[in-house]
DNA sequence: CTAAGTGCAAAATGTTTGCATACTT
DNA sequence: AAGTATGCAAACATTTTGCACTTAG
């Protein structure tokens, strides 16, 4: 069903070298661009839809509205929750106790079913200040 | 600063009363527009804006890629996070120890601080299969 | 009276689509 | 060979901007 096309494969190695980064549709051409390499834009923008649906990258909105995409399927990174930095940018992956405690009760709660690709913990990371309020 | 203006308390009216569901900018001003009263798009968008920067509205992306604004400043909401089920749109206003033991977990072991406004749980509500799973 | 907000139309931005061609399987 | 992906350019949707005018404080 997914041909694993040559686009395909430098769109998505471009977002694994900056997987701590959020990068824009723009930014991913340019950065294919210096390495002489050519994509089209639509490819670009059709590849990363298919790329969210396979939960493989995470596309979310920054402060200054732009629409950003990140990748996010390493390791075991399924059981994962994420944390992006407004300021910087920074992902850092989380799992844990307390995060499962508070999925399980939210279910029990509310019979809400959170959905881990999609949620994603916005705020302040340690170097922008997040640690001293 | 910010003047009380009839457009602005229309906009806010609108969106208060709507408060279960996201509304994008085209639909608020669709609305407005039942009502007789016409307030030009540079408005809706540059109100939102400032809605946001207030804390009053949050703004995200819909599955489908919309962006829309949705009511979060009820009451004591300071202290809320929100639910937004993916499937029809419903908020749900949380709070409780779970949420605040998490806060702090991240903030004790990332250094990271948790913007409550900026997120969002996303999920699929009771009624759109969030129990079932 | 001054600062801030408004509406319109135009411009800029970001994303999607149609279609002929090229590539994967 | 069939199905899927690509690149280009055009179309589209959404959001932002400039400017003259209005309104709130």
């Amino acid at each position: 069903m997914n041909y694993n096309t040559k686009q395909r494969e430098l769109i998505l190695n471009c977002l694994m070298e900056n997987s701590d980064k959020h990068l824009n549709a723009f930014e991913i051409m340019e950065l294919l661009k210096v390495k002489k390499i050519n994509v089209g834009q639509a490819t670009i923008y059709r590849t990363l839809e298919k790329l969210i649906k396979e939960n493989i990258i995470i596309k979310y909105i920054t402060k200054d509205n732009s629409a950003c995409y990140q990748y996010i399927a390493d390791d075991n990174c399924v059981m994962h929750n994420h944390l992006i930095c407004s300021e910087c940018g920074e992902l850092i992956h989380i799992k844990g106790k307390y995060l499962d405690r508070l999925s399980e009760h939210i279910q029990n709660e509310y019979g809400f079913l959170i959905d881990k690709f999609r949620t994603v913990f916005y705020g302040k990371c340690k170097s922008c200040g997040g640690q001293t309020k």
